[in-house]
DNA sequence: CAACATTTTTTTACAGCGTAAACAATGGGA
DNA sequence: TCCCATTGTTTACGCTGTAAAAAAATGTTG
């Protein structure tokens, strides 16, 4: 007896809608204009009702997250295809760039989101699993440049992957931050000079 | 008539206790844990007396931001004097990626820090004079690159540091935000694996 | 129907935040 | 002593996340 507890297509439709408003209000604003009482005003619930459909602020966030890294997941993964290992490191490489800058608020979530080192075993569990997953969408990467040098020096091929990564976040971290301003270039000429850069990369090391 | 103002050297002196309490708190936990009230309770005055030496919490967090700055080109400048510029640049890069280890709450204040958009001009032009000053601070390395690639091509100067500054920033940036799980390294693994990519990468360039 | 059990939602409340405004204390000149 | 500019504190406002209590909604049973 007792009143029956809601399906799960109903908790799934409310949590969307949270999600929805959460997403609305991140992308504006960043990670720090998202408040609950402005999700649920938007949603039209009170804010409390937020916490029977989220464990707290930080699951939205993570949420949130995990939708940034998706959607880059998938605009990168969309070259796997490409049989030419350069042109498909070329192409990941840009869709990697492209996506930072058309979503800056997914990407800085996605990479400056600071660990979480509380007492909570479960939440710092959670939090390390996140950053795993983020740490490991460089796979398609480093197996094309495990194509590129050769697949037996996997070493090797990681090295390189790093090297790589790193030219490609460091670019647009800057770029994104505006600390990129001693060039007096504008997002267009760093983005065309950063897709001369990749190859060179990669050119440089084959031999 | 009236009280008489304090002296230069009493401003100067209760600023830097605010700021002194600022940054212990700073680098314990970060720009987000630096409360107004936590800084006036270790200080032992009221909460509002330091808007009396500062105008708001953003210009502590400024402030904060210009030491780690100067720092941060105090430990790179030491090798301005070394004559051959491989070497120095060597040693600036070591410098940098060093400084960051070493301080990450003041290496993320320095680059992470959002731009600001808002109405009040003054703010934004502070603020814009410090994402120059921040920008500006690849200078001896542009310098330093200038040489190597020959005092003329400084288009090409500029396109070979930037290439090696988003590596710096960005190995930097990934590690720090613990974005290189996959590679299950450790810091000292990871710095080490720097070490020997920065003069490779201008190695390469060279010829 | 009324009574009850259970789940969902809202209301209320608390501790924290930055800071505007009102107030109190200080100390030198008239 | 009174005045008044300067320094410092207290109070208050509107935010924040969220714990706890109260209320509403919705089902089953007598």
């Amino acid at each position: 007896m007792g009143r029956k507890p809601l399906t799960t297509e109903q908790r799934d439709a409310m949590r969307a809608r949270i999600l929805d408003a959460a997403r609305k209000q991140f992308l504006k604003g960043g990670l720090n204009d998202l408040s609950m009482r402005d999700i649920a005003s938007n949603v039209g619930i009170s804010a409390m009702t937020i916490y029977l459909y989220f464990r707290n602020r930080q699951a939205i966030v993570f949420a949130l997250i995990r939708e940034g890294l998706d959607k880059l997941r998938d605009e990168m993964y969309r070259f796997t295809e490409i049989e030419d290992p350069m042109e498909r490191l070329i192409r990941m490489g840009e869709a990697y760039v492209g996506f930072a800058f058309e979503n800056p608020q997914y990407y800085r979530a996605l990479t400056e989101t600071i660990p979480h080192n509380g007492r909570d075993r479960d939440r710092r569990a959670e939090h390390a699993k996140l950053l795993d997953d983020v740490s490991a969408m460089v796979k398609p990467i480093l197996q094309t440049v495990g194509e590129l040098t050769g697949s037996r020096k996997s070493r090797e091929a990681t090295n390189e992957t790093l090297v790589l990564w790193c030219v490609l976040h460091g670019f647009v971290s800057l770029a994104l931050n505006d600390r990129l301003r001693f060039l007096r270039a504008s997002d267009d000429d760093l983005r065309q000079q950063l897709r001369r850069m990749v190859p060179r990369m990669l050119t440089v090391r084959r031999d």
